[in-house]
DNA sequence: ACCTGAACACCGTTCAAGT
DNA sequence: ACCTGAACACCGTTCAAGT
């Protein structure tokens, strides 16, 4: 016997976890999100939804908390120093960004109100004015390191040509030809970026802490 | 008089110059891209850009060379240390995403096909090996040039909340506060991430072709 | 409170028909 | 060759109607 038609079913068939799971597997498959196609996944009409959630936008943020939280994993706790407090923050952001590739292009340019995003930024703020960048510098600092991780996490989400040369070239034709492709290339040199971002901010800190700052210009 | 219905003209109405023009007119207008909006900006009828390119992904791609070649202005033919034609680079990406904000967030992700394009970093490639750099990490340089290109490029199209925090924050709300917003901000971030990058590549380098190659693990 | 179904104002793309 | 207009299969969102 189906279920008939039913304008208010006793028990919801609908409800935020809901909709933010299958919302998630939605863009996990790799097919384009949308509202129709989210309801259709759940068997449900798209006006539906409108009853839960925040339309298009909000199921989006509400993807975005869900996976951040999916990603930490804990890994807030962690003391330690400021660096290797910022490099666990950024691997992270970056196993999440991996597990999800397909919502990177979704999320960004998208002002951040989750609470939970909202705390991790709030901790790595504190911890690099506590390492002592000075108060002016650690926004701009915030976002360096989110502009490295949006940039290899959309990386991560492109088709695993970046080029597509038609002609000839001098060196990067060989290049391509050479390198490791795809999730395997994006690792290394999201690695190698890491490493250079760490250094290059211990050392301006210690530029900043030893001389008695120097006023040049 | 108006030209009334006329199925062909005599002079094409159309060609693929005046839809790219068309077209970044229109992304920089700040309302949404698309291919019917640019239609009923040209006078015409959105099946009619058919005739001259291969759809909305045609149309953005058009578009990345158009703007790449503006923003360029010459600074390809920089001679100089290789830390300088990066940061020329750098910069001059910098300049076509601060003029262009709203095109960052279409083509990122896509292939990169456009000719011109594909030569300013196969020119970068080139520069980067000659500079001593290991072959197989040259395009895991780029690849973290380019993450943080794109990183600042969505910075600056953003709204000019990137966070906004609902509770209370440790350090986070005070920083924001206080910073400067918008450009200011995203400029001065920049800066300060290419100083760090273009300082740390240049230590990766010297570290690589002073001591004969130290095998650690 | 929570769902449906109809309605609205859109999309991007294809294609026959016109000159 | 190059345009129109109709058609198709979609969008996201609103809202009255049903229980």
């Amino acid at each position: 016997m189906e279920e008939a038609y039913m304008a208010r079913p006793k028990v919801p068939l609908l409800s935020v976890d809901r909709i933010a799971d299958a919302a998630l597997e939605l863009v996990d498959s790799g097919q384009p999100f949308g509202v129709n196609a989210l309801a259709r996944r759940l068997g449900v009409t798209p006006s539906s939804l409108y009853n839960h959630v925040d339309g298009r936008d909000g199921i989006i943020e509400l993807m975005r908390g869900r996976f951040s939280r999916e990603a930490a994993g804990g890994a807030q706790a962690t003391g330690g120093e400021w660096h290797e407090i910022v490099a666990d923050t950024m691997r992270a952001q970056r196993r999440m960004y991996a597990a999800h590739p397909n919502l990177v292009p979704l999320i960004v340019g998208k002002t951040i109100t989750d609470p939970y995003v909202i705390a991790s930024y709030d901790h790595l703020a504190t911890t690099l004015v506590d390492a002592g960048f000075p108060e002016d510098e650690v926004l701009g600092v915030i976002a360096l390191l989110d502009a490295f991780a949006i940039g290899f996490g959309l990386d991560l989400a492109s088709p695993h040509d970046v080029w597509q040369p038609e002609g000839e070239t001098q060196t990067l034709g060989r290049l391509i030809a050479d390198a490791p492709h795809g999730d395997e290339r994006s690792d290394r040199a999201f690695d190698l970026g890491l490493d250079l971002l760490i250094e290059s901010l211990r050392a301006r800190l210690a530029r900043l802490s030893a001389p008695p700052a120097p006023v040049v210009e």
